[in-house]
DNA sequence: TTGAAAGCGATACCAG
DNA sequence: CTGGTATCGCTTTCAA
């Protein structure tokens, strides 16, 4: 591994001018800047990020943390966050705190250890912790006070709820999510709204999470307790698979007999036979939004907004019945 | 942020010795040790790791590359990795590379100026650029001269053809993947030799990538190349569910007009109606055990063996007819 | 058993 | 425009 000594003395020159050669800053002659860059070249130098970060008391790593990286919203949320802060020459320390408290606690601790430069948090809790560094949220809104990158869940909730109405709805079940509480409630609500302008009755079900195995279950028993469920609202696209899955296996016709709306658009949706209609998250986009506002946090901009929300919209599917005139 | 003089300052002890207690190296008196806890204690202070790094010249990070974070079997080779390392307490640097060869160089680059302690690859290539490092091949696997850890391809080849071969089979086509090539390879063999000693005739059809987007392609050129196939053995689950999604998408009636097997089981794979019948390998072991060979490589230890073979094993379901008896 | 001091590799101030 | 040097926070000789 080169140094910036081993530069400087092929260079001819001092460690200060191949310092002030390599960041352009300060005055460097043409020639001094020839040689420099000929060294640098010749002895394949890159200079070293953690002398650099202890100097600087901040490094060029982002800290992200994830709730559970085999939901595959949020890969998509990482690629987003990944390909801003790679443009901007950042790279990722990954956080993935699968229910886990403490492990949070520890994530955000390594991250100062590290001298992270800032942090993306798509984890309900953490701003506690976090008060001390850049931070912006993802997905998840806490307060207004911090920075926040998320979708329209009324609308969302509003939309699956208009889809599903326009579309002899029958019985609805509006399954609600637990987790992000506050996303989930919001969405109910946009949903309620809806359903109640439309004065459609309809049933709530609670999920307990949004993990494979329970969604299994909890989609047993939706059947269970609401038999002659027409329309089904899920909380994500997990739960409305799952929930397909075991109305076909009761025999039941999607959309015929059944209609189900999902919520993310995860890439599995579209290759489910009926194909899952749903609403598009972008989560892509939330995660390079995200990393957006983080880097001109980080470059000490202005902000114009704290709090960014991005709109969803409603994938039409097969798993949807035919519109009513 | 608290440093090691303050910790110093207030135990009434040198840097040097706050720095031997912390570590546990060298002699610390009982009563300066105490000190030294008391002190960290109230000035709640824990180590800046770059710091350390700067001086050791090797971090408490690890680097990680995928290539595609999107395919669900990543994320839970990143979590196994994440579980491992963590317990050593190491923290992760992600880097996926999405296709993208100079994005690699790039992420190698990133993980040596960081002085990562070591690097994890799922990306076919990277060997050269690795060569400075401790590294683990995870998933692919190159020479034997490389430390990896990977699961049996042959015989994952051998247990999907068996499978096909004992149900009716009809006419057999084999999908054969890309990318990996390797692996794609060594499945390939497996199935082949299976077929040939059961005498069977089957076809073979390429496929491009392990994407969303090609997989649904690839789906309807098969059944348009070869319409009269009875049993399928996919290159990996997303293929073979939009396998799936196509012959029901024609009126056709899984598994009794054709049967199909996967590869990989991912989680997705249960969830659809019929459920896919599929080759599991353990992604969250690969990375589990990888990491472990990894961090012993970094401590010094010998290693057993370099490469490391996991079992596979058919996971029956509803995509494959009733074995013949 | 302890502390002073010399680095690790880069940056930035200050004098020249 | 250039170079010497203090500094970032920690580890590790080396002497005491």
């Amino acid at each position: 591994m080169k140094t910036i000594k081993d530069v400087a003395h092929l260079a001819g020159v001092s460690v200060a001018t191949v310092s002030r050669a390599l960041n352009k800053s300060g005055y460097v002659s043409e020639k001094s800047s020839q040689k420099v860059e000929a060294a640098i070249k010749e002895l394949d130098f890159y200079p070293n990020e953690v002398a650099r970060s202890l100097f600087q008391k901040k490094s060029k790593l982002i800290g992200l943390l994830l709730p559970d990286i085999s939901n595959p919203f949020f890969p998509l949320v990482a690629k987003g966050v990944e390909d801003k802060i790679n443009e901007m020459g950042y790279n990722l320390i990954l956080g993935n705190v699968q229910e886990n408290r403490s492990k949070e606690t520890e994530y955000i601790r390594a991250f100062a250890q590290n001298n992270v430069a800032g942090v993306l948090s798509a984890v309900e809790s953490s701003s506690n912790d976090l008060k001390n560094m850049p931070f912006v949220m993802l997905d998840r809104v806490t307060s207004d006070k911090e920075y926040s990158v998320h979708s329209d869940d009324y609308q969302g909730g509003m939309l699956a709820a208009t889809a599903v109405s326009e579309r002899s709805p029958g019985q609805v079940v509006v399954m609600v999510g637990p987790r992000s509480i506050s996303n989930s409630l919001v969405r109910l609500a946009g949903s309620v709204k809806v359903l109640e302008e439309n004065q459609l009755s309809y049933q709530l079900f609670e999920t307990e999470s949004f993990q494979f195995d329970s969604a299994q279950k909890a989609a047993y028993q939706l059947f269970e307790t609401f038999p002659d469920v027409a329309s089904i609202i899920a909380s994500n696209d997990i739960h409305a698979l799952s929930v397909m899955r075991e109305a076909i296996r009761r025999g039941l016709t999607i959309p015929t007999d059944v209609q189900v709306v999902g919520y993310d658009d995860n890439p599995y949706s579209k290759l489910m036979y009926p194909s899952l209609s749903t609403i598009a998250q972008p989560a892509y986009q939330i995660g390079y939004k995200g990393a957006e506002i983080l880097c001109n946090r980080i470059a000490g901009l202005k902000i114009k907004e704290k709090n960014i929300q991005l709109p969803v919209e409603l994938a039409i599917r097969e798993s949807l019945r035919k519109k009513e005139k």
